[in-house]
DNA sequence: TATGAATGAGCTTTCATTCAT
DNA sequence: AATGAATGAAAGCTCATTCAT
């Protein structure tokens, strides 16, 4: 099944969905180690195992489906977001705040990426990563064009933004109760700190 | 395996600890998924599996021991590096450039591992025992507490501080040609800016 | 799929060529345990392995279909090969030279498989419906009738020589220096010399 | 179990060859895809599948253990025959009619040997060729030096030898009833012709 | 003639752990 | 303190084949 999502069938793309939802609610519950076959065949209502290896080419391929498809969610959800604003810090503060808000309320799916990358299930890995950091970056240089960032190094800025978005996951798995709202602001204050003129 | 340290013989250390470092190896290198005790045994070198069993009482003891030995290897290296410092800034500073220093050598998972404990949250039953808070807050507390450094979250930005360093890595990884010193400095400064009244 | 050749469609035969060819192929490369349905749908270039099941009854038929195909390769190798030759040593020395000839490219399993039809017997139940002698045993009869070849049990000495031509691959793999021709007459004058009254 | 032969200890090494023979036996009755962990735990009276896995490091380990003790009972039965004679016919006499022998008295284990020849268990295949191939070509020599044989390749006559040799199983496997004596005469006669001076 | 989807049985291999010295 | 041997469960994966268009 190593064909480009166009040329998959509706009916195809729909059980993969199924698969890959299931694996991700697994995952998310119980950690990368409970997300096997076996479980996920039960969680999808699948009469066997081998529906699994017919729609992906392995597990590495499904993990792949599984972060792709949370990624996928990220961006489309951002894309919202950060649409309305103009000027460089506007769009830089609604990236910030964007994906704290989705992180904090997509826990589990955040939690799911979490497992995954702990476990070592991301070989390739910062490839969805690079995609935002290039997109940060843009924001960045615009701003100093603009004059409202100081002179920094735009590829270190963005990388920084970006861990320090996806830092939140671990916290809140450390701190369930921990205030989102508030660690978006912190960050936010951080960052036009760091970078205005 | 339920004695104290203390009441341990050397060569039970010795093993204790040539079995801890392989796993941290095998973490480092592949995720938690890629450490199982047979690979455990073939990187220590060990005739079998059973040596581990017989010093660990179970998986769940091994990590926890792993996590402990990570906990060390913090204390000494900032042992080394802040020692000379006395102001909060001089501290963090020291802290950056020493961090991105020894970051630069490639152990990303070693660094998925590293978050978990500075957030203070372990995997499974990894007991957390240790809920002191880490250097990198300390520094930053001490800072707050002299005036030097403005009101803010010093866990939020203990993390933000600490996910900047081990970012190198993926920046290296596009930009092989980068050179650490420069990725420091713009952390320095970067940080200095975020952090002063 | 119990019509018979004639009542086959041109199409239908060609998907059955190509079938048996990339089985071929895969049995020569990795012995029968390699050509699974899976593999030989991928080397085939098929949608699916449905289109094999769709073509042959079964795994049997498919196997009887490649025996068959060998044949054939065997009777139009031969007539190309002997036709200018009258007499039974003249023959057999273009078998054998025109073979050594043919066999320098690596064909060690697909040679197990012309050995094994060679011998008359066939792997499991695929049936083997041709009886009739090998083409090698036909010309060391004739030339026993001739006078020109002693008497010899005609079925050993043929194993004798197409196992001994098929052996040179694997003296090349030890001596890759070694000149096809050399080998060639080594066997024509062994051969001579074993043969002649 | 990547030990030598010497570094096993006799528990280790009898289990060994109980799972070895076992295998053996199966792949005589059944062919190469009927010797499955599964049947061979059964057959060999094991606990589990899990027992193969410990004492060989995977099936191709297994296989190859399996033809290396076919090896050592033809190896072994053949040091035994060879030891009467002295000159370089006597020997090379001996070396064809014991090799039949032994063929058409072990046909099991030579069956099997055929067996997993054409399923395409052999990577290395001719190692153990090779041994006997040196040690016909030295017999071979020898006879050259001695006036006895002819002039002709002692690698080339040494793989049509064997070969030779190596054809009865696949002549047996078609006909059962086969006279392996005669055939045994045919081959002694054969090379004589063709290597006497 | 062709195809995508699905299937259950079986495969080899790996898992952490225990037994018996 | 160490070790070889063994274990059952579960893992991911592949097998030839069938269903329904």
């Amino acid at each position: 099944m190593s064909v480009t999502d166009s040329a998959r069938s509706p009916a195809a793309t729909a059980r993969r969905a199924q698969i890959v939802t299931a694996t991700l609610d697994l995952i998310a519950e119980g950690g990368f180690a409970h997300a096997s076959f076996a479980r996920i065949a039960e969680r999808a209502g699948l009469s066997s195992t081998r529906l699994i290896s017919y729609h992906f080419a392995g597990k590495d391929e499904l993990i792949k489906a599984v972060v792709e498809h949370v990624f996928g969610e990220i961006g489309q959800f951002m894309a919202e977001r950060v649409a309305g604003q103009v000027d460089a810090w506007g769009r830089l503060r609604a990236y910030i705040e964007g994906n704290v808000e989705f992180t904090s309320t997509h826990r589990s799916h955040m939690n799911a990426l979490l497992e995954i990358v702990l476990a070592g299930g991301l070989p390739d890995g910062a490839a969805a990563d690079r995609t935002a950091e290039s997109y940060l970056e843009t924001i960045l240089r615009q701003g100093q064009s603009d004059g409202r960032f100081r002179r920094f190094d735009p590829r270190v800025m963005a990388i920084v933004v970006q861990r320090s978005i996806e830092g939140l996951p671990f916290l809140l798995h450390a701190e369930p109760d921990l205030d989102t709202d508030a660690y978006a602001r912190e960050l936010v204050t951080l960052f036009d700190l760091a970078t205005r003129t």
